[in-house]
This record gives C-alpha cells, sequence and structure tokens, in this order.
DNA sequence: TTGAAAGCGCTAACAT
DNA sequence: ATGTTAGCGCTTTCAA
C-alpha cells in the first residue's frame, strides 16, 4: 500500500500539514511558490487523499447507498446503470448490495449501508406499504427514494404499475379474448405484483369479463411447475391468453409451452412487463409493456439529490411519487382467440 | 441523521468509550451487569457504529471496489451478483464504477476507489495486456484479480478465449461451411476480442480453410451497418456463417438478418459467444460458447480474497491466472451450408 | 500567507 | 473490570 499521508507531503515540501490541505482545496490561499512545491512533493510522493479521513472529518462521504433484488434481472442492472452514471457525474459513488427479494437480507443490507454513512440511499423493496425500514429510514431523517415501488405516500420512481398492466392486458381483451390468466410471483411479497393484478382486474371488468385470481409461481423456476403447464394446457377452462407480471417470466413461459407443443400465439397468446430488450428477439417477439428502467434509474438520482440538497420539507416533498411512462410493444406472441 | 456516537452512548450508560467499545468488540472483557447497561444505553439512543471511524483507525475497510464496462451487457450484472453474494458472506462489500469500455475512465475510477481505501479490486480493462492502470495498482501493492481479461502474468479469472472461440468455430466447420466470417468489436480495443480471433483463426487453419480478416463493427449498433449487412448478404463471396464475438452482437446480427428476409439457418448459420441464456430462448435458439460469469464472479473473490489474506508471493502468485471451463451451447442457429 | 491545535468517531495500548 | 489517552488522516478555526 503506497500510502503516503498529508503529513509526509508537508515534512518533504517544508510546510505545515494545514498549508498543504489549502494548497489542495483552497489553492487561491497559497503563495504561488509554496504550491509549487507542495504540488512537487504531492508528484514525489504520489500522495492521495484518503477519502475515509476526508469523509470522516466532513460528516458526508458522497457515498450511494443502492438496494436492489437482484442484478440476474436485467430490469435491475440497467437501472443501476442509470443511477450510477448520473451519481457520477455529480461525483457520487455507489455501494451496492443485493437482497435476493428477502425482507431480512434489505434491513440487514440497508443498515450496513447506513452504518457507511452513504449520503442517501436508493432502493427497491419487496413491499413499500409496510416497511419498518424504510420508517426507521425516515425517522433517522436519511434521504431515500424507491425504485420501482410505486407509493403515494414515500419518494418513488416508477410507472404506473396498475395503468401500465391494464394496457397490457387491453391488448389481449382488444384481440377478443376472453378467458385470460396472469401469471406472476408470491402477490404477498411484491406490492408491484399486486398492483399489476389490479390493473389486470380493471382491464378485464372493463371489458366485462371476468377476472381470475391470480396464479402465483415460483419466481426461481427454470420452467413452469407441472401444475401450472396443466391448467393450461389441459384444463377445459383452459385459458386462451395469459398476462405475466414479468417478462423473465414471459420468457420462460413460452419456451415451456413450445416444449409442451402449444403454439403461441396460435393456441395461447401472452403479455409480458418490463420491456427487456431481449423480448424483441424472441420468435415469436414478445408483446410488453416498456419500463424505462435507465431513466427510472437517472431520475432516483435526481429525486434523491434535491432530498439531501438541505432542502428538507421543500417542494421536493409536497408530491413524493414520481411517475414515468410506460410504453406498450406490440409483438407476435398475441394473436386472436383460437376457439 | 440520528447520529449518536460511541461517546453519547458512554454517558448515557455512566461508563468510559473504552468500555462501551469493547462491549461491542469483546464482551467477555465487561462485566455481564455492565454490559447490559450499555446494551440498554445502545438500545436507547439506537447507536450505530460509524464504519467510517473504524475503518481510518483499522487501515481496512472490507470494502471491494469492482469495475467494469457496463451492467447492461448481462455478462457483468451475472459476475456482479457472483461477486456480490460472495463477498457479502464474508462481510465485504461493492463499491461498483462502470467505465464504458473507456480507459480513461478505468484509470479514474479506479484512482476514485483505491482513495477510498477500498481493501481489493475486482475489474475488467478493455486491454490487460498493457496498462499502466495495473501496473500502478501493482506498483502500490494494492490487491486485485481481473475478470473476463486473460493474461499469464497478472491475477485473473476467465474462460480460456481463444480455446472456446474455437470450439465455437468448430461447430461451423463441422457442419461443412467453409466461408466463415468473425464479426466482432474493435479489436484494438479488447483483447479478449483478439483472443477470440485467435481462436477462429485455430479452428479454420485446422479445418484447412483460409481466415479471413475479423469483420470490426461498431459495438453499439443497434442494428448491423449497412456495410456488414451487404458484405453477408449482396456479396458475392458472402460467408455461409458468421461467429460473433459475444451473443450480444450474435443477436443483434439475427435481428438484422431476418428484417434483410435472410434466413438463419438456412442461408446464414451464426455462433456466438456468452452463453446468455435468453439465447435459449431465441428461435432460432442461438448457438454459443457458455462463460460462467456468477462462477467468474465468485472466483474473483476467492482469488482476491486470498491475495488480500496477508500470504502476499505465496501460493497463490505462482498462477495468476485463473482458467474456467467454458461450454458449448449448441443451437438451431447452426445449419449446413446451403450452396 | 502560514502554522498550531482541536476534533470527526473509533480502537488499542497502557494504566489502575 | 474499567478508565485514560494517543492517534488513524484530514479540514478548519484561530493566531501569528
Amino acid at each position: 500500500m503506497n500510502s503516503s499521508t498529508i503529513k509526509h507531503v508537508a515534512e518533504h515540501a517544508g510546510f505545515s500539514i494545514a498549508t498543504v490541505s489549502r494548497a489542495m482545496n483552497a489553492p487561491h490561499m497559497v503563495s504561488p511558490a509554496t504550491l509549487a512545491k507542495i504540488h512537487a512533493a504531492i508528484e514525489a510522493l504520489s500522495f492521495q487523499p484518503n477519502y475515509l479521513a476526508q469523509q470522516l472529518r466532513a460528516g458526508r462521504t458522497q457515498l450511494l447507498g443502492v438496494l436492489l433484488p437482484t442484478l440476474a434481472n436485467p430490469v435491475f442492472a440497467e437501472c443501476v446503470q442509470g443511477i450510477e452514471e448520473a451519481a457520477a457525474q455529480a461525483g457520487y459513488r455507489l455501494l451496492l448490495m443485493t437482497s435476493r427479494y428477502d425482507p431480512e437480507s434489505e434491513a440487514h443490507a440497508a443498515q450496513t449501508l447506513t452504518n457507511q454513512r452513504v449520503d442517501g440511499l436508493i432502493l427497491t423493496v419487496a413491499d413499500a406499504t409496510q416497511s419498518p425500514l424504510l420508517d426507521r429510514l425516515e425517522a433517522d431523517g436519511i434521504p431515500y427514494v424507491l425504485t420501482y415501488n410505486q407509493s403515494m405516500k414515500r419518494p418513488s420512481v416508477s410507472v404506473d404499475n396498475r395503468a401500465a398492466a391494464a394496457d397490457a392486458v387491453r391488448l389481449l381483451t382488444a384481440q377478443g379474448h376472453r378467458r385470460i390468466l396472469m401469471l406472476t410471483g408470491t402477490l404477498s411479497a411484491s406490492d408491484r405484483a399486486r398492483q399489476r393484478y389490479q390493473g389486470y382486474c380493471d382491464a378485464l371488468r372493463q371489458a366485462g369479463l371476468k377476472a381470475l385470481p391470480a396464479h402465483e409461481i415460483d419466481f426461481n423456476a427454470q420452467g413452469l411447475p407441472a401444475r401450472t403447464l396443466s391448467a393450461l394446457c389441459d384444463s377445459p377452462h383452459r385459458p386462451s391468453a395469459i398476462f405475466c407480471g414479468n417478462d423473465l417470466l414471459a420468457m420462460v413461459a413460452m419456451r415451456s409451452l413450445r416444449e409442451a407443443a402449444m403454439a403461441v400465439p396460435a393456441q395461447m397468446s401472452i403479455v409480458g412487463f418490463d420491456g427487456l430488450p431481449v423480448g424483441e428477439l424472441l420468435a415469436p417477439s414478445l408483446a410488453t409493456v416498456c419500463q424505462p428502467n435507465y431513466e427510472i434509474g437517472a431520475r432516483a438520482w435526481q429525486e434523491l439529490a434535491s432530498r439531501m440538497g438541505g432542502a428538507p420539507a421543500s417542494r421536493a416533498k409536497q408530491r413524493p411519487g414520481v411517475i414515468l411512462p410506460h410504453r406498450i410493444r406490440p409483438g407476435d406472441s398475441i394473436g386472436a382467440p383460437s376457439s
């Protein structure tokens, strides 16, 4: 470790550490001659300031905590990229942790992050409606912004999940589908999933159709569970179309159906949610509703920055939930019902 | 900010700060009664230790610098997930920065990371063969491990790019293809791309065929450039198969070809490199060679840990480059040549 | 223009 | 078993 300190520089240059510090942070308060000597010393010792010390002294770190379920889902990876680029431009660095959709990990990670004294937090939690974690952040006065969690009460950046889901499902009803099933991860574990289910219900009701109970399955599955597959293929009341709570699920469903020799869209129409770029490359291409992941990240940074700016209960707090527009992406995974 | 310090706790509990510190770090040196009171005080003040102070004092941070080109490529996102989970288990946190394949950003980011006094660094650089950045890390004695950059001289974790590329291309020659083109990003900007081109040459030579110059294109392209497309479709000497330097490129190529009404694999066979899971969902499914991204990340952590362990020039240093096995993933994007 | 010194929050000698 | 104190590297009054 090449750890030369400001003290070494001071000795080498023949000045006090205070002057060295000034030479770096307020060069105009130092005589040109001195400045030159100090710069030379810095160069000679290849001195690099210790951010830890600066941060401890300053009481702020320029560190940003980012807490997301997983980077294995491109939705979040893209979002992080958006955060990173926006934050980097402002001189902020990212401390990244993942929770694997586990509330306990969420709490633990957030603790770690705040102990590191991050200046703020951008996070996606399983359920924002009742989160002791978020309550504590608020109580502690630690600025944070949620991503993907849509909330009226808390600072957040997301699409309108309910409306977006309804839009997606309308793609199906418009084609004449009357029996539409929603496939999703565990509802109780995700506020977004519930909101999307509501959108599903909205669209069906609007079309005068009956909403079915959400069909919940294990998210990590590599393929659809047998139970699900048989509900889709064998049941006498099998649906003619499915709305998937996210694209990963939709893609898994497409594969499983293909393996089960069910033609998409001929025998089963599918619409997803997320807008993963790769869905367009599939054959058939996946119809879905796109979330602007990169922008969600970038905007979350903006929101956070305004909350860290010092203006506590100002304009920024008037409307905590930011809704970004979603976009329908048509695709060949949707067709008319076969019957 | 709820920043109660160890001092507040000490006052509240009626002991010295040293005792409070011991209560947390060496409870067996504190009497049970005292311990209880201190715990009560900690609870009452909801005290959380300031990692910055601990780190400054200890001279180590349990912080890990991670520097990658972009999270928009799932290859890297998955790798980070592997790093994160392995490191988290050992109590390490990730400081993440992205360089967008820009050497200047790489250097700048690495500087920032070391100024934060990360205990070690995991990174993927544009070119590891001649990197002032890596030389400086070495000179400064900062432990680091490369991912994806395959090197004999430097600590690294990767597949055998050359051998893997040759395996991929052999999928093509085995089908009887005689005119095979390699599509890649800028060779001069990527050591891996050059290694893969060598593998391409190996396989062709071995098959008694002539290696063509690599066809370099802009990585960010949303579709193949016109020049490329015409070389693939219109040229009298058009290839019957292409080897793409990575899966993203292969998928873009598949789409562009489809739009140009070229059938894959009937008129053009394609093999990729990376093994993105989504390639399997395409139609036709993408033949490719899989890199174990998650494992690369996890193993990189292992390597780094052994290098941070204090054993400097020990066994760990004997063989700096770790090669993980790649795996051929067959797919329907390959067929026999049409002619 | 420069220096001396306090202090950010914490741990680890060194005392008692 | 507990307290006192020095010091990690830095910035910032306050003096000179």
